[in-house]
Formats: C-alpha cells, sequence, structure tokens
DNA sequence: AGTATTATAATGGTCTAACCATTATAATAA
DNA sequence: TTATTATAATGGTTAGACCATTATAATACT
C-alpha cells in the first residue's frame, strides 16, 4: 500500500536539491556555485560527504568542476554526452552489438531523411549542399581523405536531423554516430570507388529532400546506410585484428 | 598533433581501472568488491577518493552498494535506467518536450511493429494474445482499470521490441515509456470507450503481426500511437493543473 | 528442542581537520 | 612595458575517528 519514504543518505538529499534547482531555473547554465568549504556550512554536512554529492552531480552531466581560482562547480547545458555514454557501457557490456545498432540506425535514418523531406526549407537545402561540396572535394583526394569524407557523411545526417525540428532525433544519431565511429578505423573500408558510390547516394538524398520526396528520401537513407554497413562486414571479414 | 594526456585526478583512475575490469569480464555480475577498506590500501589511496570512485561507477550502473554485513559493492548487470535518465534530464531542462518524444514514439513504434511482423514466431503470438486477453479483462471492468489497461499496453509494445530481437528497440522504448509514463496521470484521459477503442487498434495489430503483414503492422501501431497521444492532448487542453 | 531476543562484528555512511596541487590575479622586478 | 614571481582561492587528497545498518552468532526464554 505504502512505497518506501525517506532517502537516508545525506548526499542523496543534496544531489536531489541542486538538481531540482538546476532544473527549475534557480540556477542556470554558466552560474557557479558557493566553494565547498562554503556550501558545506550551507548543508551543514562535511566536505567529503558534499563531494560526493557534486561527484554524481558532475556525471549527470548537470555540474562541471574546475580547478584553481575561480574554479568551483559550474552548472552545465544539459547535452547528449550522458546517454552516449550509457550506451557505450550497453555495447561493450554485450548487451547490445555493433550489427544490432547498425540495424537500428538504418531505420532511424530512414525516418530522419523522410522528416527532413517534409521540413526542410530553402535555407536547409543550401546548407546540405554545401556540406555536398566539401564531401565532393574529398571524394577527389582520394582514400587518403576518407577521415575527413567520414566526418563530412556524419554532419549531413545530423544537419537532417536538426531540419526535423524534434531534438529526440539529434540527440538519438548523436548516440548512434559516437558509438559507431569508434569501430570505423578497425572495421571500415573505402576506397576511392567507394567514396564516390557514396558521395552519389547523399547526392540524391539531398535531391530528394529538395523535391520533399519523403518515401524516396527514406529508402534513399536506409539503402545509404545499408551500403556503410556493409563495408564493415566486408572489412571485418578480411580484415586484421588487435 | 597531440592529445590531452594523464588524468591526473585519482578517483578517476580508480573508475576507469574497476570499470575496465567488468567490461573485461575479469569482474562479472553479481560479485562483490573487497570492503572499502581493503580495496583502498589495494589503489593506495585515502577511504574518501575511493568512494568518489565508487559514486560514480554506482551511477553508471555498474555496481551497486548495499550497506550492513555482507553489504559492500556487488557488481551489477547493465540496463536501460542510465539512458532513462539522462533522456528524462534532457526532457526536464526542457530540451526535450514531450510532444518531440511523442512524435519519436510513433515512428518507433512503427518500426518496431514492422520488424515485429517480419521476425515473430508461434509461440510470440501466443504471448501477444495472452497479453490481450488480459488488456480486454481490463476493458470491460472500465475506466476504473485504466492504468491496469496502461500497464499492460506498455507490456505488449516491450514485447512487440522483443520479438524484433533487436535489443536497441527493447531499450529505446523501455526509455521511452520510462519518460511518457510520468505525465499519463496528469495527462492521460481515458474513458470507457476510449479503453475499447485502444483494445481494437491492439487485436488489429496483432493480427496484422500474426499474417506477417509488416507494412500494415508499422501503420497500425503508428496509428495507435497517435491515439494516445491526441488523448494526452486533449486532456492538457481541458485537464486542471497542478 | 525450538523460538524469540539480544549482543557482536563487519560494512558502508559521515564527520573533522589538516595538507597538497592548480590556477587566476596581484605584486614585483627587469 | 613586459616578464617574472608571490599570493591566495579553490578543488584534490589524506588520515583517523565515530555513527548507522544489518547479517550472523550467542543467549535467554518457553
Amino acid at each position: 500500500m505504502f512505497q518506501a519514504a525517506k532517502q537516508t543518505k545525506v548526499f542523496q538529499d543534496v544531489v536531489a536539491q541542486i538538481q531540482e534547482a538546476i532544473l527549475d531555473g534557480r540556477l542556470t547554465a554558466g552560474q557557479t556555485l558557493p566553494a565547498e568549504r562554503e556550501l558545506k556550512e550551507t548543508f551543514n554536512i562535511s566536505r567529503g560527504t558534499l563531494r560526493e554529492a557534486l561527484r554524481v552531480l558532475e556525471h549527470k552531466g548537470l555540474i562541471e568542476i574546475k580547478l584553481g581560482v575561480g574554479g568551483g562547480s559550474v552548472v552545465k547545458t544539459v547535452d547528449t554526452d550522458q546517454i552516449s555514454e550509457s550506451l557505450g557501457l550497453l555495447i561493450r557490456s554485450q548487451k547490445v552489438s555493433l550489427n544490432h545498432l547498425a540495424q537500428f540506425r538504418e531505420d532511424v535514418e530512414g525516418i530522419v531523411a523522410a522528416h527532413a523531406a517534409e521540413n526542410r526549407v530553402a535555407e536547409d537545402i543550401q546548407t546540405l549542399k554545401d556540406l555536398l561540396v566539401k564531401a565532393r572535394s574529398c571524394v577527389k583526394k582520394g582514400s587518403s581523405h576518407r577521415n575527413a569524407f567520414i566526418d563530412i557523411d556524419k554532419q549531413i545526417h545530423l544537419t537532417m536531423a536538426r531540419i526535423t525540428g524534434n531534438p529526440v532525433y539529434i540527440t538519438v544519431l548523436h548516440s548512434i554516430h559516437d558509438n559507431i565511429h569508434r569501430y570505423y578505423d578497425r572495421f571500415l573500408s573505402m576506397e576511392k570507388a567507394e567514396l564516390e558510390e557514396n558521395y552519389n547516394d547523399l547526392c540524391e538524398l539531398v535531391g530528394a529532400i529538395e523535391t520533399a520526396d519523403a518515401e524516396l528520401a527514406r529508402r534513399l537513407a536506409k539503402q545509404h546506410v545499408q551500403r556503410f554497413n556493409q563495408y564493415m562486414q566486408k572489412k571485418e571479414r578480411t580484415g586484421r585484428f588487435d
């Protein structure tokens, strides 16, 4: 009938109080909290306990602790780093394989491309085309610029996520890319011919978004990501391992 | 050309060492780490520093710290709680609105239903139909069993995620539901007629999965979630607020 | 003998008080 | 004016003590 009540632990109470203050807007990004020796008096606790609380808040991504004069606990803007880290832990603890993540990416990129095709304005198309120009120059320079090309590819996808207007897609795509990019160096093979193939994919995709053909954009995006995944599997089969 | 190197902070080194031991499998779920007074000798650090490290590991979801005799730091199985918490922080810090999350859910549930239709085996259909029976009994009992119905609805969706065979969908759907359910009490209106409407949705959806009609399953799932979201918006417009 | 109670000890939780390390700023010297 | 050096504020770390919780063992009671 009733639930477990009081959280006995002092540091948890401190975490909760500071977190609420940040989420309520009583503390805003950039603000510095009082020094530890002062805060400990405010909460009437020891410094060690306070520091355990601050450590947790730091790991939650709510504050950043800086050293030296003028340092201290600075309130941070919440970002996607914690989600990426947690997803990374799931992957590394073999709860999630790279193939699982790759399959998910195919679906998500398809959805993002479709929404982007529905929501894009002229300015968005220009941004995408500017990125295509950069991608083209990487392709021309050959496989030595593979990493630069991959980075621009990533930017194009994240730009499409931004165009959807829904920050969840940005968050999710960021987390996927953060965790998939770690494997590129080991598993992603990409010669000049493959770079060109990918570049053409992207051109068609941007074209579909420009003409607001959501269904085509979805199919092309999915196909594009599938190709990436196939390169990875190809390298995984033939490549050397550590 | 070079990157920032050594992490000066002692506690970070301890976090890294223990985390690697867990991810490498040198420490496995259920194992208890040595007592703090012993660990501090092993690492040759003070207890306070060790505790900061353990706090961080606890918040990462890698260990659980238990009190009393036979207590200590127990290695945990990594789950989706941290991802849910981080997503919750993004929502509460108004980086992500409830509508954004709801839109994302429509897409994801569509994808999950489609994959479920492709991968389901006879046993899966039985599991889903058992859940439908439970849902039906809730509907019969009327709106007083609204919460029970919503819970079964959640179970059906998570079962479909399981059927896909891809844990990423389970993780993502879990995180979405964890964060959306908090709003149901405040915003979700559901009278008997609406419960029946929803129940019929679910029956059709399970039917589509049974006949392996992925495209139909996708459409039905999306439509079903859309209805949920509309109920929420309806309540939001007319309901009272705290 | 069996059961309830109570003491014991192991373990995490907290506190105090000091000192070390880093760093922006002010004081000083070239 | 510029370069160097001292100062002080701040987080980082240490040491040792005591408090709170809890499983287990010892004891008392029936």
